[in-house]
DNA sequence: AAGCGCCATACTATTTTTATATGGCAATTA
DNA sequence: TAATTGCCATATAAAAATAGTATGGCGCTT
């Protein structure tokens, strides 16, 4: 069996003919009435009634017709649906984001999910390492990260912005009250909470490679594996931190608050990674398409 | 797009590679490579990355593998449904029933419906007039009817059992009280509830022409049009009826009973009514088969 | 560098499908 | 009653689609 005999059929069936159907489809009659007996003869069964003025279907061809109706629907769907993917307006598309981008990746995939709304979002939050990880093995498609000036990916990057790097404190840990910059030396001694400084995208080692400039080691309190724990541990009291002054405004009812670095206008900058494949989907092109756009 | 487009499409996706798909196909390996090129042209998309060791789905690949396997389950139960119908497994059988032959009616069908679970049956109980309307009109397929020696319905006929007619009566209307039998002359007089002689198949005539050979008019007190009605107005003492006794049989709780002529045994015939059509439905075939083995 | 396995292309051979011509059949019309 | 018409089926020739053969490029392995 085949496209081409359902088409007849079903072309047969509505004309009540076969000549009737070839006219329609712009062919001879006998291919038509060729073309009925071999599916007839597939399927082992009598598809019309002959008559003196056309034919008409057996309650088995009636059975086929229904059925071959919905076959050629599900055909249109298919060839849409695929086509669809192949666009990127459906598909599916899976973010890795850390905890600092979360702010500006919603608000990317919000505009983005409006446009293409049928394209199945998944996101996962986690460390640089993890996440880039799960990138090269596929089963992430696009990064939000900040980016590091002194290393590369070896990947396709893009800055969606730019994000102050500030001190990061409660009133009662403040180390130059009243004042609205904070001056390095003020930090001599002042127990700090910074991510780990062999976590190779953390923010802290700007800000330690600056005190020792300024003739001290910092007093790292504690180390935290990831900024919400940074987050958690200034929030406590436990000393000050340091991170991109985003990260604090999207915590408006903190009793923490941020001041620059006197001497050190550190930036964080906000970017997309993904890797360089021409054969990128459409969802993800789409989606670096309005990346783009945005910046 | 074909079939076999779609088949072979579906081969390379299973083998992850053209060759490997050729050779489960038992074709060569460029009609494989080419099938698949005019299926990418058409949907005029990239169905597969072509790498060193063979290809691999893209996403818009994944969405048309998952559809055409849909689609060849579609295609397989299609033909079986449409080989079920046409082997009377599958369909719809539509019956007319005459009053008297609810019950003989009801059983053939119980049966059949056991054999024949996925058959959608329809029954309606009408006269015979109305009903072999239907069977003309092709709105029916098979009747339950009564024989009637002296006519033939110009169709075909399967008798499926006897059933006598006697007289149907209350205590009270009893014409013959004490007696097994009734003698036609205790007739006389009596107060009678027939078919209306005008109906074509009714019981009356019979026992109306034999009252009148033994020398009287019957006292038709009352001309009913179908048997339903006939049984209540005996019911209701109006006077006594005339009926296959199988009805009777069939009012366990009634207070009436029915007693034979006694000069004459007239039968009635519980008759299967169907047009004459080679290319009758498998569903009709199989009805009458199975009735043929009943009888 | 040679060999191997993969896919793509050019070309030929085969198969399938189409179109043309024709015949049988039943119903309508002269 | 014979002729015409419209229907479907079949046989044959033409056209199209499909398969097979030969070959080349490419990346990887040896």
């Amino acid at each position: 069996m085949n496209f081409k005999q359902l088409e007849y059929f079903a072309a047969v069936a509505e004309a009540k003919s076969i000549s009737g159907a070839a006219r329609e489809l712009h062919v001879a009659q006998p291919p038509v009435s060729r073309q009925l007996a071999l599916l007839e003869d597939e399927l082992g069964v009598t598809l019309f009634l002959r008559t003196n003025k056309g034919v008409e279907l057996t309650e088995a061809g009636q059975c086929l017709y229904q059925h071959s109706r919905q076959m050629f629907q599900s055909l249109r769907t298919m060839a849409d649906s695929v086509r669809d993917v192949d666009a990127g307006v459906r598909g599916q598309l899976k973010l890795g984001i850390i905890y600092s981008d979360v702010q500006i990746a919603t608000s990317l995939m919000q505009e983005y999910h409006e446009r293409y709304p049928q394209v199945e979002l998944y996101v996962r939050m986690g460390s640089p390492g993890d996440l880039l990880d799960d990138l090269s093995r596929g089963e992430l498609h696009v990064l939000f990260l900040r980016s590091q000036s002194e290393r590369s990916y070896g990947l396709r990057e893009r800055v969606l912005g730019e994000d102050p790097l500030e001190l990061v404190m409660r009133a009662e840990t403040d180390p130059a009250p009243g004042q609205a910059a904070v001056p390095i030396r003020a930090l001599r001694d002042v127990p700090m909470c910074l991510l780990r400084s062999d976590d190779l995208w953390g923010y802290s080692r700007d800000l330690t490679d600056e005190c020792r400039r300024a003739g001290f080691t910092p007093n790292v309190a504690c180390h935290c594996y990831d900024t919400p724990m940074e987050m958690q541990m200034v929030q406590a009291g436990f000393g000050v931190g340091f991170l991109p002054k985003s990260i604090v405004e999207a915590h408006p009812g903190s009793p923490v608050y941020t001041k620059p670095v006197l001497e050190f206008a550190a930036k964080s900058y906000p970017i997309l990674v993904w890797e360089d494949d021409p054969y990128q989907s459409g969802c993800v092109k789409r989606f670096l398409e309005l990346a783009a756009e945005r910046t």
